[in-house]
Order: C-alpha cells, then structure tokens, then sequence
DNA sequence: ACGGGTATCATTGTATACAATCGTACAGTA
DNA sequence: TACTGTACGATTGTATACAATGATACCCGT
C-alpha cells in the first residue's frame, strides 16, 4: 500500500504564507491577525497557529502579542545570507562529492542537462526554477543533515531576488558553466575541488546579486 | 508544570523538550506521541503540538504520522556544526565590532569578567553557563538577525558536549584567554581582529571537542 | 471641556470535542 | 490451521468553545 501523504492544512498554509512573505505580498511591518488568516484561508485558527510558529521560528514573523509583524527578507539579511552560503556551501558540495550514488549522480546529472535544455529556449521561469532544484539537490546528496537544514530555508529565502538576476543573460551564462563543472567535481569524487568551485560559484553569484557587478 | 503565566504554556513546553532532547533524556528513535506528553507535562493537547512542530522545524523531531520521533544531535551533527560555527562565528564577531555600542560593552565586559571570576572559583556548571552567555552575546550584539538566527540554535545543540569539554581544565584556561583576547578586540572595534580571533577561537573549539586533541 | 472609570471588543492562549486514518487483534468460516 | 473481514483502539488533524488580557471608546460627574 503507498503512502499517500496529504499535506495537512497547516502544512499548506505554512508553504502559503512563507512564500507570500518571501516574495513580498505581505509588506514588512504587517500585522497578520489569526481571525484576518481564518477568513482569508478558510481554515480554522489551529493549523494556522502551527503555521504562525513555524514562521516564527524561522524569523519571518515576529510575535507581537497582538497579532504577527511580517518581517521579511530585508537587503541586509540577503547579504547575510550571501556570507553565510558562501562559506557553508562548499562543505554541502564536499561530502555530497564524498557520499556520491550511481542514483544521486543521476539525479543531479539530469538538473544539469535540464538547465541547459531551458538555457537553449530561454525559458527563465524554468532555470529559476531548475537553479534552485541544483543548489538544494547538492545539499540533499551531501547526506548531512544538519548542512542541508541550514542552508536549504536560506536558500529559500533569496529566491525573491534571484528572479531579478536572471534577467542578465550573460550571467546566466557563467552560472551554468560553473554548474557544469562543478557537477563534474562531484561526479569525479574531487570532494576539494568540488568545496572550491561551490564556494567560488556563491562567490560569484553574491557579488552579481548585492553589488550588482556584471 | 508551573503556572507562573510569564511565557505560555507552549514556550514552556518547547523549551523543556528541546533541552530534554538535547541533554539526552530522550534517546534518539524514540517516539513520542502527544497523549503521553499531555499526562507527562499535565497541559493539554494545543500547547505540545505547537512545541512539536518548532521542534520539528529544527530538526531535533521528525513526524512519522504515528508519533514524533526524536532525532536529536549525533556525533556527526556535531562535526558539522562546529565546522559551520567555525566559518559563521567570525562574522557575528566581526559585525559586534562594527557596531558596538557603551551599552552592549559592558553586558560583554561583564561576562568575561565573571568568567574568570567562575574559573577562580572552579565552579564548573556556571563556567558553562557564562560560556554560553559570552557565544550568545557576541551574536546578539552583532545585530545581524540572519546570523544569530543561524548561529544560536546551533550553539545551543552543541550544550551537551561542551559539559565533557569543560572538565579539560588546561583547555579552559586557553578558553579564557581566547575569551579575553576576542573581547579586546572587539572593545577597540577592530572587526578584521575580532573576525580571526573568533574563528580560531572555533577551531580550537573544534578541535579538542571533536578530535579529542590536547 | 476634561478626567476617570467602566463596558465592550478584538485578540490570543488553552482545552476539549469531533472526524479521519491506520494498524491490529480477534472471531468466524472453510 | 489458514484466511478474511470487521470492529476497535490509538493517534493525529481540524474545528470550536471558553478564558484571560489589553486596548479603546464612551459615558458621566465635576
């Protein structure tokens, strides 16, 4: 018998609402009341306070007595996020190099072509989209949880601002190249040289993304 | 559970099964479910589930559908977390620097002075505790809340191991001194300073926890 | 007009009631 | 004995009821 795991209301409401915030729905500042959720959602208040906790633990939303102040991502907090990935990061790709699989090499080898085949029609909602399966798949290969569980709502968080650079072509260019061999460091077993590459690709995509360097 | 309503019922809760999964009182793969949390911790059902779920958020529980199973912190998380606090605690010390203030001076100045005030004492258990405080602070002060959110749960999973840590006492005093040194640093706002020596603080850290080496 | 006190409302915190799911044990039948 | 189907118990998911708290507005007396 399969496992049909409906995702339950919170669960649902969590995913809503984290990306809402992430992507600026709701304004930083924002009061969330539970009633105001409850009429918008359609849900009761119970899977709406788990959410509410979650978020809170995640630093979306602050607890104010009276209501959940949005927080959001601001500027600082994405170059925060820019520092931390870029030196994490690379131990993500080292022991996903490490603890590679016949099937996790597959998986990631599939991203890869698929990034490329999106970049040949110029499709940038799917290379948004594939960027982020890349990055988070690395993460899940390296087999550590507690790597993944730290970079993974981080990364998560920028995808708001990764929409805008992607926009710059030639950018994406470099990034897919780097990802390319990048993935071959992997696939080769070079864990160091895979740790050097995702470190220098963050690097990279930082430096595009705050400074708007090009 | 006490009744003194000072933080809800649900705060309580998270907090005393966090530290309970950290402390090791619950081993890890075993199940807990919410009835026999209600009778342990005599509140009702709403309070633990909104404490599993941040639980789980952190990933020191994992759902099964039947029963929360607890993950807790394996020797391998360990590494990983002392490697990831080894590349992120420099950042939190380095923004300290920058943005010091009187205030937030003297709250550091206070502990390490009571530091050295616990080890001329030998008291051990508060010894930790400081140790904990001066970690914490250098995060807070830095008010970069991407860091501190990253940093702080991670130091707080590692509680359980710096207790065996502290019995090294040659250790401690190198510990002390690292302390010592960090602060001045940071007092002078010198952030490159405060950045090295927080990292090598770390690493030292790291070392005698993880390979045992003195 | 102004200050104070009170009623009311909005909101959250907590408990409980009700629904759905899933495994398991047990009874009945061949 | 082996098989099967049903009923029950354990557990979670969701909704609602009830309590406490704090803010606000308004009424009244001076």
């Amino acid at each position: 018998m399969k496992n049909y795991k409906s995702t339950s209301l919170a669960d649902q409401v969590f995913d809503k609402l984290e990306n809402d915030i992430i992507q600026g729905v709701y304004q930083r500042g924002e009061l969330l009341t539970e009633l105001k959720l409850v009429e918008q959602l359609g849900v009761s208040r119970t899977p709406i306070r788990e959410a509410l906790r979650r978020l809170e633990q995640e630093r979306l939303i602050e607890d104010t007595g009276k209501g959940s102040r949005v927080l959001g991502i601001t500027k600082e907090d994405l170059e925060d996020i820019m520092n931390i990935r870029e030196r994490i990061e690379g131990l993500a790709a080292y022991y996903a190099a490490l603890n590679m699989t016949p099937d996790g090499l597959k998986e990631l080898s599939h991203i890869v072509d698929l990034q490329e085949f999106y970049f040949s029609k110029q499709d940038k909602e799917h290379l948004r989209q594939v960027d982020d399966q890349f990055h988070d798949m690395i993460c899940i290969l390296s087999r550590r949880s507690v790597i993944s569980d730290t970079l993974i709502p981080l990364m998560r968080k920028t995808r708001r601002y990764r929409r805008v650079a992607i926009d710059n072509w030639e950018r994406t260019t470099r990034t897919m190249n780097e990802h390319r061999r990048l993935f071959e460091a992997i696939a080769s077993g070079n864990a160091d040289m895979a740790l050097e590459l995702a470190t220098a690709h963050i690097v990279e995509a930082k430096r595009h993304l705050i400074e708007g360097d090009d």
